[in-house]
DNA sequence: GAGTGGTCTAGACCACATA
DNA sequence: ATGTGGTCTAGACCACTCG
């Protein structure tokens, strides 16, 4: 096993910092530096490849952001063990997948009007005022002529700007509440279940009732964390899965 | 609406950068700056603050590592538009939530044995030699004497250190695997699913067959990207769920 | 006290976008 | 041509750890 001494090119188009970030990356990823072992101090690093130490400590950010390392003041910078019981969900790969693969989805707009909040509408929104109207909607993502989601959302309505049919088929409740009303919508809150899923849904989905679904619950809110927006979508639980990779995972 | 100039103290312990980053967090928060707006120039806050440029870009940098900023070469900082759509669960909730709400739990071990890999196993594990052994065992978890989820793992078994009860206990694999073998588990990958609950895990966890359950299946990888653990975890559907902050949540 | 990482400076040159 | 962010330098002083 011979332990080379890493190639910086000082005259490459490639920045010294990112050179040298993927040259540890790169060792920590083969097990050349294992977890808890130290990496060189900044000034040996610096000396040794004749860069400034302010080159080498953006090299070294970067793996701590990364989490592949981590350093200490006084000690000295350490391979991390890497966390590998903290899943990270990206539910991107919910809708975002289904395009990847190419396959041809379409989304129908099942019904879609403007309502009087009811009593428990006007909770979840933490409205009191009873003349306040919703636009409402509900919305099916079929793919390959399988209907995979069914989604019910709902929006303070503001007659400010007209809504074409088209914009409710988006599936981004948010990028709707931008662009047709006056709220910023600037966070949400997602709750993810699993259900058995009801006669209406599995009639909608075509399955069978009681089949075990993905549940979503959003709420939008603006600058003022007030409600804007609210969404619950069902997903087929034989059609859906969420993928994560985590640790020293090779994404490049 | 007083659009004050923020206070920045150069004698304060806290880090410039780090105030500078606190003051333009909340201006975004608080939607004096909104999405597409951009910031001053590095150069304009450098010299309104009388502070050295390098400055102000680790402050600028940790706001793009938070996602609220962006910056363009040659053309300005701009603020993000929040991603909203893209969901991130923390799968830590699921064992984490239960310890910190003080709850009563206990891992409950049913059976631990050494065993030879039958086909399917070696092809999990890439396998082609039939002699390999391997730890196989299952566990319970519990809260409040209520049973809420079943697991049942595997790893490439090493006599090289004895393994006491109370370690296959511990939720983690990864940790058991680190501890326990010659392994160096550096990554896996997790594949999270809903599924209606088999006749045996309905009666390990005393709940009805065919009621919806998250179903986590993962893999673990040491240096060398071999398969080293497997595991497969059943969770009640009606005592989990997974919640997911986004945007310019607060969260200090 | 010696060595470590953390912060900060005051410059420099570059790549890129825009007009 | 001007102005922007991106990279890099060669120092400086500090807080912290450890022997």
């Amino acid at each position: 096993m011979i332990h080379e001494e890493m190639p910086i090119d000082k005259s490459s188009v490639i920045p010294i910092y990112y050179q040298l970030f993927k040259s540890f990356e790169e060792q920590i990823r083969r097990g050349d530096l294992k977890p808890g072992e130290s990496l060189p101090t900044e000034n040996d690093i610096a000396t040794r490849y004749e860069i400034s130490r302010m080159t080498v400590r953006r090299a070294i950010s970067e793996l701590v952001s990364a989490g592949m390392v981590y350093a200490q003041q006084g000690r000295g910078t350490f391979v991390a063990t890497p966390k590998l019981d903290n899943i990270v969900f990206e539910l991107n790969d919910f809708n975002e997948e289904i395009k990847k693969r190419g396959l041809n989805y379409k989304t129908t707009l099942l019904e879609a009007k403007i309502i009087r909040a009811d009593e428990n509408l006007r909770a979840k929104f933490q409205i009191t005022e009873e003349h306040k109207r919703f636009l409402f909607f509900r919305t099916v993502l079929s793919a390959e002529s399988e209907r995979l989601s069914y989604e019910v959302k709902y929006t303070i309505y503001s007659k400010s700007k007209p809504i074409l049919e088209s914009e409710l088929k988006d599936p981004s409740l948010p990028g709707l509440i931008a662009a047709h009303t006056e709220y910023v919508p600037v966070s949400s809150k997602k709750v993810l279940q699993v259900a058995a899923c009801t006669e209406e849904e599995a009639l909608i989905l075509g399955i069978a009732p009681q089949a075990p679904v993905f549940l979503i619950e959003q709420t939008i809110f603006d600058t003022e964390l007030r409600p804007v927006g609210w969404s619950k979508a069902v997903y087929r639980g034989d059609r859906y899965k969420l993928t994560s990779y985590d640790g020293w995972y090779k994404k490049d």
